[in-house]
DNA sequence: TTCTATAATATTGCTTGCAATTATATTGTT
DNA sequence: AACAATATAATTGCAAGCAATATTATAGAA
């Protein structure tokens, strides 16, 4: 009988425009479409890009340290490594001194590949061509809305 | 023998923490796990939840108007249309006036749903617990990042 | 009309991404 | 020492996500 009762307040935050999750979904599909010839000839992926900038910062790393810095699954981290491993980027081995530890580290082609990624970063913000003030003041933003994302979500470890 | 050569400058652009992408990257990651509890009792994934909220809005649309209101390759669309279509939440009709269009729509369940997705984006905003207005400043960089990425990225039509 | 170019969607093959479960190792308790 | 609890990583199963390719339909040119 009644048609569809709202108070017209409850029904706006269903619009597409209202939703804060969908740009930054957007934004990191975009991006990633953006960065793939940047980095296909590098050999990576956006995710083994990512996981590459930790390693050229500390290494070796356990995959449990990976993960807490990429906020990823151990489920997407581990064939992420194994795959990884096989083009020959990173070394996998146990830890010696707790046998459940698996090290991440390395190789020298690894290594090497970080020269070659140096160029990455500038190509990518020249095709974006965005004010860098609205960008630092964007990551930021979003920085902080990590933080409260991670204090969000329920850690799987429990 | 020299050691890794750079100016300092192009070095801390690798930094993971120098990175605008990443913080999106992660954000996106962590609202799909916040909403996946909320959404799976309405047997949604999130990305069928956008596609919902374009369909709620209008209806019936085509495959390619979902593509650019989305940002999503057909080759996603696709098959996750023909799920919901298995699931009974939507319709996939062609078009008589042009048979290579493909016509979405809603069944009644699908538009029932909506009633019941009202609360969803409310439970979220409580769950991540952050200031209204930053988030609107966020929402609006980050939506003039995605128009610049639009822009940026090579629209696969050609 | 016929033949080619273009448009819209679907399919294939691959890499994420995650929840749930499993496997193995360490720690803690008794 | 024995055994449960915990920690770490791997595996399984499913749904995205996209580039490349294929398929079918319309539009355009000859």
């Amino acid at each position: 009988m009644s048609e569809v009762r709202n108070d017209g307040k409850t029904e706006d935050l269903l619009r597409l425009d209202q939703q804060l999750c969908f740009p930054i979904y957007a934004a990191t599909n975009l991006i990633q479409r953006l960065y793939r010839p940047l980095l296909e000839p590098l050999g990576l992926t956006y995710s083994q890009y990512l996981a590459m900038l930790v390693l050229w910062e500390q290494e070796p790393v356990t995959v449990g340290q990976l993960q807490s810095c990429l906020h990823l699954d151990v489920g997407t981290l581990s064939p992420l490594l194994k795959r990884m491993e096989r083009q020959g980027l990173v070394t996998r081995t146990r830890d010696a001194n707790d046998e459940r530890r698996v090290m991440i580290g390395l190789t020298a082609s690894g290594k090497a590949l970080r020269e070659a990624a140096q160029q990455v970063p500038l190509a990518l913000a020249e095709r974006v061509g965005a004010d860098p003030a609205e960008l630092d003041q964007l990551r930021g933003l979003t920085r902080s809305l990590v933080g409260r994302l991670i204090q969000a979500v329920p850690s799987r470890t429990a």
